[in-house]
DNA sequence: ATGAAAGCGCTAACAG
DNA sequence: CTGTTAGCGCTTTCAT
């Protein structure tokens, strides 16, 4: 009933253990007539390596820790990514949820007790100097949130850039006043904000900021506050899709037609902001790439090459149509 | 650099690695004085037990697998259920994403791997004997879906009663002639249809079907075939959230008013139905019911305790604001 | 190319 | 109550 052992692959196979074990790390060391004995042999018992024995014996665990908000979109679609970029680079990838009953040091503490050789963040809540802490134990890499912490490396999107690209997207329809909705204290919104600033300033005209948030709550809400009193905008760039989708839900309510009358541009380009019925205009961030240098970057800490850090990935605009020239 | 091991804290606090052991699962064995030694040296050194070592050495690594979808919200909401109810039970949850990269097998094949107790899996797509293959080697739940499959247990929500419930609802209203937009394949579709045709007849009504699908965009396609033919219903109840968000998004790019022209109602509470702005009514699943049984289940089958199978949990309707009398 | 033997860091009988 | 002794299933020198 219980598992075929490698003890009992090398039996059925004649070899000793430690051929087995050349043969399925596909190790140099054995001949080809061999590696197909005991491969058939290990067919035959359904025999698969037991990965935590694997784990402890190697010196390297090529095991990588991720956290990861379970509840955002963006986050899912970043975790995807990441599975194919590790593989590639021979890496696995130990998952941990944060969630409201799962804080982050707890998420982060499981993965430690796996000893993951190194600790990927998606959007770390930590503290500085919390993620300082934990870089002195293994690599730490914060994906998508800037942080300046000694010893922890970061791969994000240009998000001034991103935002900037808003920004010139709408002024190249002929948008003069553009509000942007911000993302209040989320990884990323400090850097959104900037790049619509610039953007908008560099162009001579005015910014106007308004706080928002990073749920699909937080934007109906800013949508409400817009809807109460309408600043005289003609176009809005949101902190990312999920608020776009709450402000669009919410403006859809009321008598503006988008984009005719207001036209919105949402972040990160998650899978739901390109599905066909929202079709909302965004920019997008390359979680391919963002996975890819992730996975460089912890790998280059492990293998003691200093990497460059923080790696910043160009982000791209996607026009759909929740923009238009102003009427 | 590396970690301290329990050799190390046995070394400081003046006694065996057993002790240690025994401390650390606090296991009868050691007196109150050994205890707070132990503790004391192992706090100073930082020590936190190898879980891979702790798992391979023990007879029952109390390690559940589970697989999710990680785009699916609904999944996220669940995940989050399961790593209350399993720390409650003492078990461990280890984490392992289905994507459209990484294919259902494939994330199973991965917990497998690791010597997981028992496997659960959310809204499994796998046929029934591929299910079954898998439990006999371990326990085997699907959640959400209720699959017919020897050995397989199931826990999910009484999906037939939650379609009546949206029924009754909308018939409460006032509401006669009510179309359901189905899951297509999805887990659950079957079910949550049947409950409605049996709710609309048994009031005496028609039954409407028009097929749709589990994501924003499967909603958002039914809607605009609704609109290119707009059927004569007062009322539309949607397989899930997501669809019925895709739905409504594209509802209220149309003349019709939610929810004066149209009700509608969907299907999972997800966070996202709840947030204010969309306000969807819509019918709970009760996951800390599902999470619970889960785990009581997967200790069931492991303990030699034969399970009740299928565990069915009634669902609630949540009336928010989509639903109304018709005009 | 192959095998013997010593760990990896912990748990679990068993003896004292 | 405490320590000794084997493993768990694999990796990894080091001989042969």
């Amino acid at each position: 009933m219980s598992r075929a052992t490698m003890e009992d692959v090398a039996r059925l196979a004649g070899v000793s253990r430690a051929l087995v074990s050349i043969v399925y790390r596909d190790a140099p060391g054995a001949s080809d007539a061999t590696r197909a004995r005991v491969l058939a042999a290990g067919k035959e018992l359904g025999y698969r390596p037991d990965h935590r024995a694997r784990l402890l014996g190697r010196t390297r665990t090529r095991l990588l820790g991720v956290t990861f908000d379970v509840r955002a979109p963006f986050h899912g679609d970043l975790v995807e990514a990441l599975y194919s970029a590790a593989e590639a680079a021979g890496y696995d990838l130990a998952l941990s949820a944060v969630a409201p009953s799962r804080a982050e040091p707890r998420a982060v503490q499981s993965l430690l007790d796996y000893r993951c050789e190194a600790l990927i963040l998606l959007g770390p809540q930590l503290s500085p100097s919390a993620l300082s802490a934990l870089a002195e134990s293994q690599p730490v890499i914060s994906i998508g949130r800037n942080v300046r912490a000694a010893g922890v490396d970061v791969v994000r999107t240009d998000d001034v850039a991103g935002s900037r690209l808003a920004v010139e997207h709408l002024l190249s329809l002929g948008h003069t006043s553009i509000l942007h909705i911000d993302g209040g204290k989320t990884p990323g919104a400090t850097e959104r904000r900037t790049g619509y600033r610039k953007a908008i300033r560099h162009a001579g005209f005015e910014a106007h900021v308004q706080p928002g948030g990073r749920t699909e709550a937080d934007g109906a809400d800013a949508a409400k506050t817009f809807l109460n009193e309408p600043p005289p905008v003609t176009a809005v760039t949101l902190f990312n899709d999920r608020a776009a989708m709450g402000f669009l839900d919410t403006i859809r309510q009321s008598p503006l037609e988008i984009p005719a009358d207001l036209s919105v541009v949402g972040y990160d380009n998650t899978a739901i902001a390109a599905s066909s019925h929202l079709n909302l205009t965004t920019v997008a961030q390359n979680t391919t790439a963002l996975a890819t240098q992730t996975i460089t970057t912890a790998h280059a800490r492990l293998t003691g090459t200093p990497p460059t850090s923080p790696v910043v990935i160009p982000p791209t605009l996607v026009p759909r149509c929740t923009t238009a020239p102003p009427r």
